[in-house]
DNA sequence: ATCTGAGTTCGGCAATTTGCTAATTATGAT
DNA sequence: ATCATAATTAGCAAATTGCCGAACTCAGAT
């Protein structure tokens, strides 16, 4: 499982329009400052930074295979927490659509671009950067097992797109529920909002959205970013 | 579908023991000499065989990526069969196991290990490589729609267990009638053997082999495999 | 206003890669 | 036995990487 993660990383690093980018991507992801990571690599943190920047147009893959096997490594020994959250099945057809970017893209973009409307969240916030999203059936969710444990797959820096959404209870309770966070919420074409939603995303501190697009659109849309 | 399957090759170089290898192992797949790849980089054959046999410690990530770029869009020039046939659905029930191999196994070593008996093959095959295997339930194959579409996913270099097999004639006139053929064929407990399943394998220059193991015996032994 | 941590930039230098040519060794096919 | 193609190996010049240290920006906390 493991080894199948360093090669999803390794894969994507070395095919990346900015391969730096990607790195950052993984380093956020496994929430390690460039110092940390520098230190797991017995690197000085300017090194990481080069590397981030695109300084060296064409790094070895030793140096890959050494930044990303130090991060699932460190990983694995906290408690692998974030490799196996890595593997939420896929199978699950409450699942849309389900997609990373390469490159953070800020929160106000992405609401902009799907015309959404700010039920809740602060100015701070939007501008912090997300890193993919999933678009959930809520009906198929909560008839599904085990579904919320699998929304977080890849990050929770990320947009969590609820479809088929009657007041919008239910996902944001399911929400508070779960330790991990997402960035993000957005009711898709939502029958109403009931105010417990906005206040539980408040207390979240979760950018809570409303869109009048549909899944199909908002996937086309998305599919330009990266 | 094609970035996906750079990314895929990519990965797995750079995370591999020895990336020469595996790089190898993509060129065979793609049935290209290291002349015919070195002229699609518009460089030099030595130079293809310098990162095969793993001169160069640690190549740049760009010079991966150019090689695996040029063989899938050389693929792709050429009508992209293998990319696609690359994309076989796993959620097919009949497929019990595949995997692929870093590294090409002589066939001899496989047989060996699972305790086969040949059926036919002359002595100038067995010693050929495969890089992987397929294990299929041939009753749930038959039944299922366009199986023997999906078995070559990874290259036919490989060996295709069938499970449930009665007379073993169904299974060899399949390949028979399939364009691309499989290097080994292993009936896993065949009930017994046509004579016309041998014929047919003769004709087809494919190793025919019956082995008395099961199925998790077999996947834990090639699990050894690299 | 100052301090701290995170991230960025860059000159410098040893070690390594890149790609070439040319010679050599399989591997087949006739 | 011979010819052709494929693959391997060695040696070499130019370019690039990998890493460092030191100076610098930026955001947040005290």
């Amino acid at each position: 499982m493991q080894k199948q993660l360093t090669r999803r990383m390794a894969g994507e690093i070395v095919i990346s329009e900015k391969p730096g980018d990607t790195l950052k991507k993984w380093r956020n992801i496994f929430k390690l400052s460039q110092k940390n990571l520098a230190s797991l690599l017995n690197v000085k943190p300017s090194v990481v930074c080069d590397f981030e920047k695109g300084r060296r147009a064409s790094p070895g893959i030793g140096t890959v295979r050494k930044f990303v096997e130090a991060m699932v490594e460190y990983d694995k020994a906290q408690g692998g927490k974030i490799v196996s959250s890595m593997f939420a099945k896929d199978n699950n057809s409450a699942v849309y659509d389900i997609r990373e970017f390469n490159t953070g893209t800020p929160i106000t973009k992405l609401i902009q671009e799907i015309k959404g409307e700010i039920l809740s969240g602060n100015e701070e916030i939007l501008e912090r950067p997300i890193y993919g999203y999933t678009i959930v059936d809520s009906l198929k969710a909560i008839t599904t097992f085990n579904v919320f444990g699998d929304l977080y797959g890849w990050s929770n820096e990320r947009a969590i797109f609820f479809s088929g959404v009657h007041y919008g209870r239910s996902p944001m309770i399911a929400i508070r529920a779960h330790p991990v966070k997402p960035r993000v919420v957005i009711y898709v074409k939502p029958k109403t909002i009931d105010k417990l939603a906005t206040k539980l995303a408040e207390m979240e501190r979760i950018v809570l959205v409303r869109t009048e697009m549909n899944e199909e659109e908002i996937v086309t849309i998305l599919k330009k970013f990266n």
